[in-house]
DNA sequence: GTCTATATACAGATAGAC
DNA sequence: GTCTATCTGTATATAGAC
C-alpha cells in the first residue's frame, strides 16, 4: 500500500527533528523525547513510523552520505584543473551553508568514531578520495595544478569548509557579523587559489 | 588539609577517565559508569573527588581552555611575520597530536552549541582573536604578509590543525598512513606559506 | 576513603484502548 | 494512526556500613 500524504509528512517530520536533534547531541546524547517533541508527535507514534532510536538515526546518515560526497563526484576531468579545484571548494562551502545540520549530524559521529559508518568510510569514501586524489595527481604532474599532496589537500577542503558549520557558535562569537559564509568564500578562494595555482 | 599522594593519582585518574569518554560521546553521551571503569573506581567513589558529573566535565574544560590558546598568545609582535605565523601553525598542529583528546572535548562542546563556555568565547577568545587579527593585519598594511583577511586565516589555521584530531578516524580512513601527522606539517607548512607571503 | 545497597528520575520501547 | 499507561533497563546521585 502506498504511502499517504499524512504518513510522508510524518516521517518528513521526524527526520528532520532528528536531524536537529542528533546533530546537536550525537546518537547518544540525542533522547527521543526531545525528538518527539521537536517534531510535535508523541513518542509511541515516534515509533510506530520508525521501529526505533537507531533506525531514524541510520536513515539520516543513509541519506547524509551521498549529497555529502557529491561534489567531489563532480570534478570534471575534463575540466580546467585550477577551475573545477575552486569550483569544488565553493561548492563544499555551499553545503555547509545550506546543510549545516547535516554537517554536524556527520561530525558527531566522526568524532565518536564512526560506529555507524566505519564500513563506508573504509569503502565507498576510501575509493572516491583515490580516484579525486589520482585525478589531482595528474594534474599536478602535468604541470596544470601547484605541487601538492592531493589527499592533505582534498582534506584541506573538507577541513575548512565544514569548519564554519560545525563550529557555527565559536565562528559567529570570534567574528561578529550575521553572515559568516560571505567572508569565507573570499577567504577560502583565495586561499586555494594561492596553493594550487600553477608557478612561473 | 593538604592533599594526599592517593588523592591526587585519584583525582587525575578521574580527570583523565572523564577527558577519555567525554571527548568521544560528549557530555550527555558520556555516562559515569563508562568514567569510573575507564578510572578503575566505582561510581560512589568517583563522586566523593567530584560533586558531579559535571563537576569532572567542568574542570576538564577549565584546564584544557588555558593550553588551548597559548600558541595564539605566543606570537611575537617583534618577529619575523612569515616565521611566526608558521610556527604558530606547527604549535597548534602540535597540540593536535599531543593532545588530540582535548580537541575532541572541545569540539563536541562547540557542536553541542558551547553552552558550558559560551561566556569564554565571547569575551577570552573573541579578545585574544581580536588583538591577533590586529596584528596580523599591521603585518599585512606593512607589505611583510600578503593580503588576506586576518580572522578568516586565523580560523583556518584552527580548522586545518584541529581537524588532524577531530576526524582522526575519518583520515586514517583515507590516508592508510599511520601517521597522518607527519604528511599533515609538510602540507599546511606549504599551504600557509604560499598564504601569507608577501608577494612579488 | 571505599564499598554495597538503594533512592529517584528518565531512557527506549511495548501493550492495548480508541 | 494516535493516544495513555506501563514495562524494563539504566542514569545520576545518596545513604550508610566498614
Amino acid at each position: 500500500m502506498p504511502e499517504t500524504r499524512i504518513q510522508s509528512r510524518n516521517r518528513a517530520a521526524i527526520l528532520d527533528a532528528g536531524l536537529e536533534i542528533f546533530s546537536r547531541y550525537g546518537f547518544r546524547g540525542a533522547t527521543l523525547d526531545q525528538i518527539a517533541g521537536e517534531a510535535g508527535l508523541s513518542k509511541p507514534n515516534l515509533l510506530y513510523y520508525f521501529q526505533s532510536k537507531e533506525a531514524i538515526h541510520r536513515a539520516l546518515l543513509l541519506q547524509l552520505m551521498d549529497a555529502w560526497l557529491e561534489p567531489l563526484r563532480d570534478i570534471d576531468p575534463a575540466g580546467e584543473p585550477l577551475d573545477e579545484m575552486l569550483d569544488y571548494v565553493r561548492r563544499k562551502l555551499a553545503l555547509s551553508r545550506d546543510y549545516p545540520r547535516e554537517s554536524r549530524l556527520f561530525a558527531n559521529e566522526i568524532l565518536s568514531g564512526a560506529p555507524h559508518i566505519d564500513d563506508t568510510l573504509a569503502s565507498t569514501l576510501r575509493d572516491l578520495v583515490d580516484g579525486a586524489a589520482a585525478l589531482i595527481a595528474d594534474w599536478v604532474a602535468e604541470g596544470r595544478l601547484a605541487q601538492v599532496d592531493p589527499h592533505h589537500t582534498i582534506m584541506s577542503v573538507w577541513a575548512l569548509t565544514q569548519h564554519y558549520a560545525d563550529f557555527d557558535v565559536q565562528v559567529r562569537a570570534v567574528l561578529d557579523t550575521d553572515d559568516p559564509l560571505r567572508g569565507a568564500e573570499a577567504h577560502l578562494t583565495q586561499l586555494f587559489d594561492r596553493l594550487l595555482r600553477p608557478g612561473a
